[in-house]
DNA sequence: CGACGATTTGAAATCAGTCAAGAGCAGTGG
DNA sequence: CCACTGCTCTTGACTGATTTCAAATCGTCG
């Protein structure tokens, strides 16, 4: 199962045995539990085995902005975990399943068989790219951009996990916590959402969202998923 | 000239030797010249010699978006280089020079010494971690504070390049440029900057900034240097 | 049923954007 | 040497998207 994530990337041989291999310690996490703390020097890394959990960090008003929402079979901390420090928040969003493997059979992987070592960097490379496009959508969109666009995400990512398709998926967050991810105001989001409703491009039941045009929600959201580097995953969503 | 940028990482030995043995073809850029467009497959990655890069990305509606601005040092594209399509742009904002380095040649060096593998990805965990910062200060500060980040994030790693001390520099950008780095508009920027100055917080002249009260700035603009993960730099400013 | 969190809605306030125009400065060419 | 051209920087008045403040409704869970 800790293998998925690298599948995507340059094949392995029996390096998917050394990673199988990795000693690791499950664990089941609360929702709003913290997994690393900005300031922490985390002695593990963890790969998500099931629910979701989101990078953030908080400003000195007290304002919190979200980086990115993970999901089955992110690791989630690499990049805490090789830098010494944490830099931001780690927290589950729902409850979740994780591997904990320690930071140093991590390093000695990488460090004895490249591949897998490149497979890793590989994975951090493309959470770099989902932050710069994160910046980009809150910095240069409207609110209405800004939540199309993130809808577009996710509908992709969460294809490519399986756990939705690419019109029907349930968002795990609640809308606050939208709004901390797109800089916006929850009341704000609620609008929008409504608007997008209203305009028919989606249905909402709850948290489950349901996209009715695609095409149409990904141009008003400026999405392209390029960013997403899934040039190697098999015929996904486009 | 090449290992510069090594320094801040788990020191090497002969791997030292093996950087400056990297081919690579000198060049001079002149300002405003493209390293990499967005969509690209770049074939060398290259080292920033003198001179100063953006990377940016450009949305659906012509706003730009500046993500990071580097300096004297920094190894500018190996995000672009180990993905294998670009999904940013990289330009030079002044006259740079850069030496060019295979592709090939970084995957050799990375999987053959695991030190300077490491290393590289340390310097692309760096990077991210300061997307992530930029996106909080895009995000979640207001036009003050996103100015006042911006000057000491500066004045911090220019002081570490060996470009300016924590009090003086050179902004090596117009207004406009610092207003799409901080997703603002150039009018709002000078104002803001007007703003400073007249608050005895900042000096100007033409370009050049000299930093009054880099405490008071630091705590209007909320900024705290641990994102930029210089621990292993002596003793750089703080 | 009660309670607390999440979602909705409305009205007023505000930060930043837009539009417009002038001033400063550097490089170019006559 | 000076007019011309093109950026960049400045400033003012007006507009507008988003936030703030306030309050009602909905839903779920014990």
């Amino acid at each position: 199962m800790l293998e998925k994530l690298q599948l995507w990337l340059p094949l392995d041989e029996q390096d998917q045995e050394a990673v199988c291999a990795l000693p690791h310690t499950l664990r089941t996490l609360r929702a709003h539990e913290y997994i690393v703390r900005e300031g922490d020097r985390p002695t593990h890394c963890c790969l998500l085995l099931s629910g979701y959990a989101i990078r953030h960090k908080i400003a000195g008003s007290g304002d919190r902005q979200i980086f990115s929402v993970h999901m089955k079979g992110d690791v989630v901390d690499l990049h805490n975990s090789i830098l010494r420090r944490s830099d931001h928040n780690i927290q589950a969003l729902t409850t979740a399943e994780v591997a904990m493997i320690p930071n140093g059979a991590i390093k000695q992987i990488a460090a004895e068989l490249p591949m897998v070592g490149q497979a890793m960097w590989y994975e951090t490379l493309v959470d770099a790219a989902i932050f710069r496009e994160w910046t980009l959508n809150v910095g240069r969109r409207d609110a209405r951009a800004r939540t199309a666009h993130l809808l577009c995400e996710f509908s992709v990512r969460l294809t490519v996990a399986g756990l939705g398709t690419d019109r029907d998926f349930i968002l795990p967050m609640t809308q606050e916590q939208l709004a901390d991810a797109l800089a916006l105001t929850s009341i704000h989001i609620n609008r929008t959402l409504k608007g997008l409703e209203q305009d028919g491009l989606i249905e909402r039941t709850k948290r489950e969202i349901r996209i009715i045009d695609f095409e149409q929600l990904s141009r008003i959201g400026d999405f392209n998923a390029g960013y997403l580097h899934l040039d190697r995953i098999p015929r996904s969503v486009q």
